[in-house]
DNA sequence: CTGTTAGCGCGTTCAA
DNA sequence: TTGAACGCGCTAACAG
């Protein structure tokens, strides 16, 4: 790799023509005759032109704006942690014109998130990063935007057939039987396993729940195929009304020792094991949520699995960003990190340096 | 957080007095007023002024050299990550006139130590990121940096007396303590295990391995106390010696089928088991070495504890960077995560965006 | 079609 | 002690 730095009338001096004409077959942006085209082309054959970054910086006119959609959120909770990564390509990105736009909708609420679709179909935005929700809506409005070229990327959850420039989430199946397998060392003969769900349909989170099981009950069935298995329904905000399914459940299947939360919701199960001073052998769950850290460090989850939300965010700005500002090309497809927290580790994690 | 750009234009208008005036109180080098600074300052402390890095970068004449004194590496071992994220650090450095150079010497050999330090002496490097081999060589040399005001920084292995900018690396004794959870959730009664250690010493990695022993150790002591341990000696580099070792080991100890290697050589123990076709019930090694990698996805290696090389030297460069280019403080601790990496989420580990 | 030029914001002279 | 002015490399507008 040279390491020499050739600016824009070094070239203009080799090739015996201005700065302005190299800069036009730079950028092509026409009106230059073939022969001057030709010189400057060859010139740039030969040297490892590497614009200054800063001189761009400082001469750009051009203002990007990215608009991110995720779901409304408070501290602490999953989309906080998107929004924190988000956040910080944010102000990394600053200094190059780039502007990043937050619309928020209330996750599950068909209504918010039709709105903020209408609101991305009206705006003027360069890009689009999308957390999505209701799929019958997100196609239409996707569409739009491909007909106006406005590039989008999923985070979190993918629409497959939607042609977005990436994905940048956690392969599920894959968490899900990763969390069987680590679940499963603590397993000893005649253990049962309670499988800690709920039931909004029709949600994407609802589909990775799925997918998490799918991968945690195909380890099972490959290596713990007798073992016996609750379905235990909770509710997404009823805390008293699941400690009563909670205790029915446990009263009803003392065997149950093992359990696996395949939402961000294992403080549900971890609280109320804490306010009844019961202990599971095994309990694991997805996400570093406030609530979910504390029980891992007082012991009442076992696991935790983390799928770097802020990493998510960051990765999926600054994707947009290389794509229509440094027009750099883009991977479909990033998996995220599959981290497997325990109490002991849990302290030296971080998301970023 | 204001978004408001504000340039030094704007605050010498505000302040009444001129850009040059301005410049001279946020660099604080003299010649000002003590009426001109307040008035400045003021300003300053009412809004939130961010330098243009652009215009800055543009504008800085000064070069700056950071070398980074590491092991000779080669491909896919531990220094051969670490140099990664150094590399990485430089080409994103590069614009601010920083300029990364290495400097290498044989890891365990005085000698070539000893030379290398004689090198920084004679340098006129302006900040040193140091893996440091030999204590009784490194404290002089930091003593010179020290009367020369050169910062310097240590990733992978602290020395803690000398007032460095900053240790980058692990907490070895908590990652030794969580290599010994993770391996006994196999445990099963009259399972005994197998400490798989190295003879060289007055070695910083030795030390290392020491306190990784001493955390495994604890763990064992406050929940298997009476489990039985055997200390096992290989040779870093005589890979025939080893197998005969652990030929005669497994042979005389058949219940010893739990191990751990605390230094990043586990694929020792793992090419041996699998040339053998036998297995261990647990084996525990550290550091994503190529071989290491492949033994733990060929299943002879169940766990790595993974410490993110590439990160500490990214982060050292940056670090020794921020300090001296940017004037930032800097965290005096930094401790990498302690990744616990299986067979099912190796594929998805990466150490950077 | 092409060369020239005025900034972008900051660091650094150089005069005053 | 201070202000004014130049230049870093690039973009974009303008004059030819």
């Amino acid at each position: 790799m040279e390491d020499q730095n050739y600016t824009i009338k070094d070239i203009a001096r080799m090739a015996g023509v201005s700065a302005g004409t190299v800069d036009r077959v730079l950028h092509n942006r026409g009106d230059v005759s073939q022969k001057s085209k030709e010189r400057v082309q060859k010139v740039l054959d030969e040297i490892n032109y590497q614009p200054n970054v800063f001189a761009i910086g400082l001469a750009a006119k051009k203002k990007y704006t990215i608009t991110c959609m995720i779901p409304y959120y408070i501290e602490h909770d999953y989309w906080h942690s998107v929004a924190i990564g988000m956040e910080r390509a944010r102000q990394e990105l600053r200094p190059f014109n780039v502007n990043v736009d937050y619309l928020y909708y209330t996750h599950g609420d068909r209504e918010s998130y039709q709105n903020a679709c209408q609101k991305i179909e009206n705006s003027d935005t360069d890009a689009l990063l999308l957390a999505p929700n209701f799929r019958e809506d997100t196609l239409p409005m996707l569409a739009g935007l491909k007909e106006k070229e406005i590039p989008f990327a999923f985070i979190d959850f993918d629409i497959e057939e939607t042609e977005a420039l990436t994905y940048i989430g956690q392969d599920s199946y894959k968490s899900g039987y990763i969390a069987a397998k680590i679940l499963m060392r603590n397993y000893s003969e005649g253990q049962e396993i309670a499988l800690f769900l709920n039931n909004n349909k029709d949600n994407p989170a609802e589909i990775q729940m799925q997918r998490r099981l799918e991968g945690f009950m195909s380890y099972l069935s490959e290596e713990y195929k007798d073992t016996v298995t609750y379905d235990v329904v909770l509710n997404k905000n009823n805390q008293e009304q699941n400690d009563e399914i909670l205790d029915t459940f446990f009263q009803e299947h003392p065997k149950a020792t093992l359990g696996g939360v395949f939402n961000s919701r294992v403080y549900q199960v971890g609280y109320y094991l804490q306010k009844n001073s019961k202990s599971m052998e095994g309990l694991i769950g997805y996400d570093l949520l406030r609530d979910n850290v504390e029980l891992l460090k007082s012991g009442e989850v076992t696991y935790l699995i983390g799928q770097r939300p802020g990493l998510q965010g960051y990765c999926g700005v600054k994707a947009l960003c290389d794509y229509i500002v440094f027009k750099k090309s883009i991977e479909p497809l990033k998996y995220m990190p599959i981290d497997i927290l325990i109490k002991e580790n849990i302290d030296f994690y971080f998301e970023f340096e």
